[in-house]
DNA sequence: ACCTGTTTTTGAACGCGTTCAAGTTGGGGG
DNA sequence: CCCCCAACTTGAACGCGTTCAAAAACAGGT
């Protein structure tokens, strides 16, 4: 956090800590070390939650010293980085089926949340638990941040691939936020599930059964006379305020979200 | 976070804690050592910051040791419960005059909205900091959270008054449910806020700027023929999932969210 | 005045995430 | 073979939020 005691060493200088913090080459003993720590660190979180799982017992568990672990990764945070992408991953490749499948936008939308759900329900005890450090917005964790980046522009992508493969005519205006937008229902989603503790999540469930097809025929009506110029405005404003994929960042704004209740 | 190791003690065994958590009769030495407490925590955390500020700082500045902090206060978050009330209840006074003046529904949103941004310019560093926590869904900061109902409810009650005074029609299925939409578009925004780096938080004035007239828009066109069955069920959607004043909180579900942009 | 129980107050101690100066290893040039 | 520099590894130590057994202040009742 202090990146004035940071450098108090003197020594190297380097900018960023002395640590390689990124990947080092495949095959090494260096990332056979770090790989072992990570798995272990992933292993130990989902077993006992986030909170009770210590960086020594990680450490101890690995094999290696605390400062090790700290070596490869600059804090107890960075090591769930690896959850982001795993689930990522996952759903990706589990949701393949339904794109493939359904031609109805409400299905596909359904589908691809819900199938969201079944791959990170294993987590869901651990998410709660480190949901707070995602939503600090120095965290590397958030999901606006710059580390999220790949993470988040491969949902996004994913979500527009839900739409481009869809039967349905939508306001043109639309094209360009619009998987941005579906990204945030899913954001939103992942809000109500991590405070969700019914059975299952049963609730969360229901909320996507129920909010996929309200959604879709949102997107549908998008095409009508009477909100035509409402949706021209919104879209000026989402275009403007919105997480930005290649652009944003750079300006003197927020990463951002959206304003309110969409979807 | 382990009750477990609460009551090892045994002895009261007084279900939550021993000390009295909730303020003691006024005018008492007690009362005055904990504003005493109080004061100097919300003073030291404007000067430099949630993080920065020790509870051993808070302590030594307040003429009392640790402990005792802790006997008023359950935690560090605690001491931050103060801000919201505080903020809130500036808010609403701040409030009064625009509600009074303007008759037109975006107006009355968009000075609500301002208002609270004039209102929380302050704490808005300090508010960064603490923000992890109040998304936290176990932390009594959480705007859901069970600790946080009276602010909330007080929060909704000023929407309510604000979509009261405008002199529009919109579907009346919606009536119930609007004020604690416009209380979720404040959430959003916050996360906005919370996230803008922008000097004098420009963008997130602007985002209000762009957003208020949209979404008094949006609650307009909810008459019209077209989209009526779709506000419809967004409306029994809405009832069923969002954030209920006096219900919920028993039922399996979660506290809550809706469909949108987190909080 | 004294005993008795409750409320308040104390500060040392615990366990945690994190840092750092010092150590070990490994491999390439003399 | 040895030296050297970088990559890696160590574990004690720091500062933090939090806990707890014990001390002090207080309030009646006798």
């Amino acid at each position: 956090m202090d990146e004035a005691t940071t450098d108090a060493t003197g020594a190297a200088g380097a900018a960023e800590g002395t640590g390689p913090q990124r990947r080092p080459a495949p095959g090494t003993k260096s990332e056979r070390t770090r790989t072992m720590i990570l798995e272990t660190a992933l292993r130990l979180f989902q077993d006992r939650g986030y909170d009770k799982t210590t960086m020594r017992a990680i450490a101890q568990e690995a094999g290696v010293s605390v400062g090790n672990a700290y070596y490869y990764f600059g804090s107890k945070e960075h090591l769930v980085q690896g959850f982001y992408d795993r689930i990522g991953e996952q759903h990706a490749e589990a949701v393949q089926d339904v794109l493939d499948r359904e031609k109805d936008l409400a299905r596909r939308i359904r589908g691809v949340l819900l199938t969201w759900l079944d791959v990170a329900e294993p987590y869901h005890e651990f998410a709660t638990q480190f949901f707070k450090n995602a939503a600090d917005p120095e965290s590397p964790l958030s999901p606006f941040s710059e580390e999220s980046r790949g993470a988040r522009e491969a949902a996004i992508a994913l979500h527009r691939r839900t739409l481009a493969g869809a039967d349905i005519t939508y306001a043109p205006e639309l094209a360009e936020q619009l998987p941005q937008l579906l990204w945030m229902q899913q954001m939103g989603m992942v809000l109500y599930w991590v405070y969700d503790r019914s059975p299952g999540c049963a609730r969360t469930r229901a909320l996507v059964e129920r909010g996929a097809p309200l959604v879709a025929r949102g997107v549908a009506v998008s095409r009508f006379r009477v909100v035509r110029p409402l949706v021209r405005e919104i879209s000026a404003v989402l275009g403007e305020f919105l997480v930005s994929s290649p652009r944003s960042a750079k300006r003197g704004g927020p990463p951002d979200a959206g304003t309110g209740a969409p979807a």
